[in-house]
DNA sequence: CATTGATATGCAAGAAACTGCAAGTGTGAA
DNA sequence: TTCACACTTGCAGTTTCTTGCATATCAATG
């Protein structure tokens, strides 16, 4: 294994965990302390992480995704959101759109891997800034200050330029019969989530579990549209069934 | 086989794994471990690739130069963009570029301004949306990393569709006979740049006095095209007058 | 056909990088 | 304060790299 591959590593882990640790990440490679240290050393250096008694911390705080954090593995947004990076197909063209969930999502994304991401989201682009091998494609538009996207007629326009292997949506309600919708102040978005299911081959909704069997005013599409929908853990065979097994966690 | 076979082999495997090494890479081809280094380092000189100990990684484009600039002649970039905000009229439309002293610019604008701003630049967004009375239009395109702007064609054809009361240019250098221009890596800003001044009615140009008589490798304008040169302090007579009396502070 | 020069490859010796160990120092929690 | 653990520094063993040189291959040329 080569140091570099162990320093993305050690960064794949600082960013998913917002830690990282001497003693476990020596155990992990089967390699002594003072190695890890080294790399740590050496991480920190080129100001990527910053050095603390017994491991590291990121360098900058990421106040958003650090908040969700917060409440470690319990969080459902941070569950759902992890589950999701690893769906990502690596060398793939995706559409991310605004949402807290889409931010920790991005913000979850492994520091290696080489993308290209279409996103409407300040925040996402914010935090895909740092991974030095995803592009980021952002479309433009009205500042939508509440959401933090840009939402309006132009967005519109330049996505339906794109063509998508997989789009990650955010949701806020999803129903077997009435299939994703979005409630009243969200109506901007709604037409991009639209678009944004119809140009991909691949649709992958995030929603944690309490978010099923709920509608709302907008409606996006329906559930035969959607390709899975990530929850933060097991459903019953039933809910399973009643969603056509596109549930995954 | 030739060597740009393998080469070419190299490479797929470099972007398939995200690493090549040197002793494996010498067991598939059957070749010394020289060989496979002199390809190595012949690949990492044509830029495709970083060779690191015992193997190579994907070349990953640099980051954040941007930041390093920030805190070059942090008072001069201060006096010229707070002046510029004086400069800017109340219901107006107007255009804001990339760059450290748009950004302050952006932070010094009142509160209370009323105003509708178009940028590329994601720092001057993020300032602009804690004023709640400037709508922000956001172009979109390639998000560069580098200066935090997006860029290429799409952003020029949403800007062809605006004319703006005032743009508000950032600048490198600034010459009486040359007029604007930009340094080697800009030249995608080098495009849009001629557009702001293109379809603006005032164009005023941000500029600290040692920007002032410097020629860079992409022209944007003549200084006949500009209407103001932001300066931090006054200037003598003899200057004023090569600069066409733009000068102002 | 023999010669020549450019390019590619392998080998060897010394240099440099990586890693682990040990001894001494520093840090933080009880 | 004490104590366990983390850190730093220096050193040695191993691996990888660089450099110079010898050899091989091949195409162009006389």
């Amino acid at each position: 294994m080569l140091k570099e591959e162990r320093h993305q590593h050690i960064l794949d882990v600082l960013y998913a965990s917002g830690k990282v640790n001497v003693e476990e990440l020596a155990y992990d490679f089967r390699l002594s302390k003072d190695t890890i240290r080294r790399d740590l050393n050496e991480l920190e250096g080129q100001g990527i992480l910053k050095r603390v008694y017994g491991g590291a911390i990121p360098q900058k705080r990421q106040p958003l995704a650090l908040d969700a954090r917060k409440n470690l593995e319990k969080n459902e947004k941070y569950m759902v959101a992890k589950r999701a990076t690893g769906l990502v197909r690596p060398h793939s063209l995706i559409a991310v759109d605004g949402g807290t969930t889409n931010t920790l999502f991005a913000s979850l994304m492994p520091v290696s891997i080489t993308l290209r991401v279409v996103t409407n989201s300040f925040p996402v682009a914010e935090e895909l800034r740092k991974r030095p091998n995803i592009d980021v494609i952002f479309l433009g538009g009205r500042y939508n200050k509440e959401s933090q996207t840009t939402v309006g007629e132009t967005v519109y326009q330049q996505l339906k330029e794109f063509y998508f292997d997989q789009c990650f949506l955010g949701a806020f309600a999803v129903d077997a019969q009435n299939g994703i919708s979005v409630p009243y102040p969200y109506e901007d978005e709604s037409s991009i989530k639209r678009l944004l299911v119809e140009n991909s081959s691949e649709v992958n909704v995030m929603c944690s579990c309490s978010k099923l069997n709920k509608i709302s005013n907008y409606v996006i599409c329906s559930i035969d549209a959607v390709d899975r929908i990530i929850c933060e853990h097991p459903v019953t065979k039933q809910l399973q069934a009643k969603y056509k097994n596109k549930i995954c966690w």
